[in-house]
DNA sequence: GTCTATATCAAGATAGAC
DNA sequence: GTCTATCTTGATATAGAC
């Protein structure tokens, strides 16, 4: 029952052992990270959460330091892609900008511990040069994962607004995001829920409305034809 | 020359020492704290940068966590209402959007130590229940700083919009540029000088749109008379 | 590949001198 | 009020057994 079952080898060779080891290693040290943060959680807590030892820690990570740029580099990544898949399952639609937000919104409520995690990692990023190109990876991958979806609101509104990019709206957009789910995990009844909905609402008509006004992106002075 | 000036007193009480002590050190800690992190500043090290010794530091503090509380609690509110009067001076004005704008993101530039601070504390905040308050009241400050602004600009752009508050408009302010400050800090091309700029155009613009095209800030069915 | 035991070091906090 | 010296603890990282 436990031999050839397709495969060839009886259990878990040797290397995929210690796959799984890491990964389960990477997974204690990512909810310890979030919720203690980094300096705070021991390598010996990380070990024991993860059913292993120090030993074991050390045998798949340089030192404690790696284990978290690899969370960063690696882990994250797929989290974000999993969430753009998420996303672009609900875009079959008819109010993307309602779907956007909504989705999003509950999802930062879920967890708190993912939007720590990151506050954690960009801290480290600014301070540490070496983490820095990681952070720009993973804060790039926002970015695509929602350009998507900012594209198809884009286009449902109106269409295409000349001189803006569906990437600059993306930015602009995901950067408003982040700053409301920070201040809603301190303060609730600040942000309500349908804030981040109402902004982009705001956002998508003024877009539209600056086109046709005319205000160019580059100087001051609005003309068009 | 050293005997009162006006001032009975010859040189500095002990209170006035004792005052002047403690500002050191929370000028100290603010700028370790802010390009090392809480936990990976050491109270030596704090005591030291400010010209004293372990000693004065624990005479002053109860310890490092009260220090750090003490700088949010105070310090960082006297940042915050500078900028606003520096914000107020320049609100004489014809475009407060662009004020707005160009001044908070030279601000931003110049001391990404102040902005690493902030998500220190923050931080610090969603994990410690003693923090949270704190840290409310100064993302409130931050907002109230900029209420002023806001509701300037709402009403030279087209007047008040109804059912929208200046304070509602102005958390979304202030959270797009607290993200755009942080992207910009990791991957500044991704932020160009004039984005948040813009972005308040889009915004403003849209707010009057949406006040005329009768969108209804509750519901979901827009529909006007 | 993982565990246990330990070397090494650093940091927070205290006590008594000045 | 502040300083120096020290107590105490806890954490990273290593080495050798299994």
């Amino acid at each position: 029952m436990n031999e050839e079952n397709g495969t060839p080898r009886r259990r878990l060779t040797r290397a995929e052992a210690k796959v799984q080891t890491r990964e389960r290693l990477l997974d204690a040290a990512a909810h310890l990270f979030a919720s203690q943060g980094f300096a705070d959680t021991g390598v010996e807590e990380i070990a024991e959460s993860a059913g292993y030892s120090v030993g074991a820690l050390y045998s798949n990570f340089d030192n404690k330091e790696q284990l978290f740029l690899e969370l960063l580099s690696t882990r994250l990544s797929d989290r974000i892609s999993s969430v753009a898949e998420i996303l672009d399952a609900d875009t079959g639609g008819e109010d993307p900008l309602g779907n956007l937000s909504r989705l999003l919104v509950q999802a930062a409520d879920r967890n708190a511990e993912f939007v720590a995690l990151q506050a954690e990692f960009w801290l480290h990023a600014v301070r540490n040069p070496e983490f820095m190109a990681a952070m720009a990876t993973q804060l790039r991958e926002q970015v695509d994962a929602l350009e998507r979806l900012v594209a198809a609101a884009l286009e449902q509104r109106g269409g295409e607004v000349p001189g803006v990019s569906a990437r600059t709206v993306t930015i602009v957009v995901v950067s408003l995001f982040q700053g409301l789910v920070r201040r809603r995990l301190i303060e609730p009844d600040s942000v309500p829920d349908d804030l981040f909905g109402q902004a982009l609402r705001w956002l998508f008509a003024g877009l539209r409305a600056t086109a046709s006004t005319g205000a160019h992106p580059d100087s001051g002075a609005g003309s068009n034809a």
